[in-house]
RNA sequence: CAGGUUGGCCAGGCGGUCGCGCUCCGCGCACGCCGCGGAGUGAGGAAAGUCCGGGCUCCACAGGGCGCGGUGCUGGGUAACACCCAGGCGGGGUAACCCGACGGAUAGGGCCACAGAAACAGACCGCCGGGUUGGUAGGUUGGUGGAUGGGCGAUCGGGAAGACAGGAUCUAAUCCGCACCAGUCGCCAGACACCGACCUGUCGGACCCGGCAAGGGUGAAAAGGUGGUGUAAGAGACCACCGGCGUCCGGGGUGACCCGGGCGGCCAGGCAACCCCCACCGGGAGCAAGGCCAAGCAGGGGCGACGCAGGGUUGGAAACACUCUCCCCCUGCACGGAGUGGCCCGCUCCGUCUGAGCCCCGGGUGGGCCGCUUGAGGCGGCGGGCAACCGCCGUCCCAGAGAGAUGACCGCCACCCCGGCCCCCGUGCCGGGGGACAGAACCCGGCUUAUCGGCUGGCCUGGGGG
RNA sequence: CGGGGCGUAGCGCAGUCCGGUUAGCGCGCAGCGUUCGGGACGCUGAGGUCCGGGGUCCAAAUCCCCGCGCCCCGA
């Protein structure tokens, strides 16, 4: 995913955070926020709870793609927030794929594509 | 062949599709560090834990004292080390080999629970000598009492059926008598009993004085071991051999240390991962080091040192000179503070009321660039060294992210495991499953810990065959 | 990156510095008593890999080394 439709800076971060609202699943949460910029950003993050520092990376790496794949079908102008759950490390990335359409299409952020 | 031991290496490979970071090249423009395309490159043996050692950067560096921390057989390697190599010593193992915080316990202090007499110098039991004393056995002896049909003598009486005693003997045969019996007196004997003395034994005897440390028991640990001499009993008290310690001499080794010999008293425990002593080492902080650029902001309050003396050759105070005063500068002392990241002295610097510095509250930023990957570097060859390692030559450039790239999915081939097919095995075929520990963040050298497995070399032990 | 602390019974803590005797205290738990019953109270009892491994020592919760987990502080 390329770097410029990440969310990086630690400021937006916090904004969404605070002010983004949440949908739970047992493998990851998605936070969402609208932004003023035309595009959608996508940041991951992956807690102590997770694991350790491979397991942690794992996590984040399995995010983005699922995130990547699902990117076209996203609705633009959002601040996403991907926070991986400890299970996260046991599954393939089509189950983080799907939790992720899920979590996505609740959040009503899905457009143009149904399976 | 089996078992063991030790070292080295690998960390699946190839391909496809969709992606990511960095560097370079090309093209495009609304020229940004943007888009598109291409090429190259992209985690580890431990990247981990952060336990040591360095490089690097900044701060501080005249020096002295006290303290603190670390290391601890020797020699070598190294930038350095708590690491590595070689060696010594000690321990384990049949061996290969492995393990060892391995200076000092006669510099000093402290501790060694319980048990035990005693835990570092001692005596509970014990052994021995002497003395006092008790129970008991035997013997000797003294005293007292004393059974006895005791003995002898005297005397009185009885006394021929010679009564009473069995025998023998004597005398007599009338009597007195005698034998004999009984009484009394004297002397003597005396079983036995009691009291005492002495001797010899004996008692899980008692107590006191002294000698001893062999034996017993306690303990984790108790004063060299064995044999002998010796002694009242014993003991390195002495002797022989062995073992250990100290010291001296000779020899070997750079050294730790080893070998041989002499002498010495057997000198006298353990713990320094208790304090300590000795030797050596260590300034502090850490890439959020440190530097540059951009952007932004707001200040407020408190604490805070007596200040003094001297000098200024053209120092200054708007004409010149002199004096005073004030300001400024210098020096000395005093005081306050900063640095010397444990403290003190000292030193350097700043300041002494227009105030050094410190504390509290509040405000802003938290963006970018450098450091930043060429290095005690990798590979190959030659040479030196037992080795660790070093030198020379050639060659290569090999991750540099910044919420943090190296990922996702699939196929084939190897490897391992399981199941099925032929009666079993090797094997072949088919199907299924598995592949660990773990993710660079300034860089190296080590240590430690985690790890599915695989390949390979040396050595040892046992068995078999030639 | 640097520094500090903690881990002992189900829970909260002593004991660790300076090694030794039964590892103790409170709450909780179980049983009994008391009460008509409960609580409170009284008596009795159970319950411990002293975070794990190794070492030093005659002897380790305690001393040393390595590891694991948790918490805190500074830049």
């Amino acid at each position: 995913m390329e770097r410029r439709i990440r969310l990086r800076r630690s400021k937006d971060v916090e904004r969404v955070r605070k002010e983004g609202q949440a949908w739970h699943h047992p493998l990851l949460v998605l936070l969402a926020a609208p932004n003023a910029e035309g595009r959608t950003r996508i940041g991951v993050l992956a807690g102590r709870r997770v694991g350790k520092a491979v397991a942690r990376n794992r996590a984040r790496r399995l995010l983005r793609e699922a995130a990547r794949r699902l990117y076209p079908h996203l609705a633009p102008g959002w601040d996403l927030l991907l926070i991986a759950r400890p299970p996260i490390v046991e599954v393939k990335e089509p189950q983080v794929e799907e939790a992720l359409g899920q979590l996505a299409r609740e959040a009503g952020l899905l457009v143009g594509k149904e399976t």
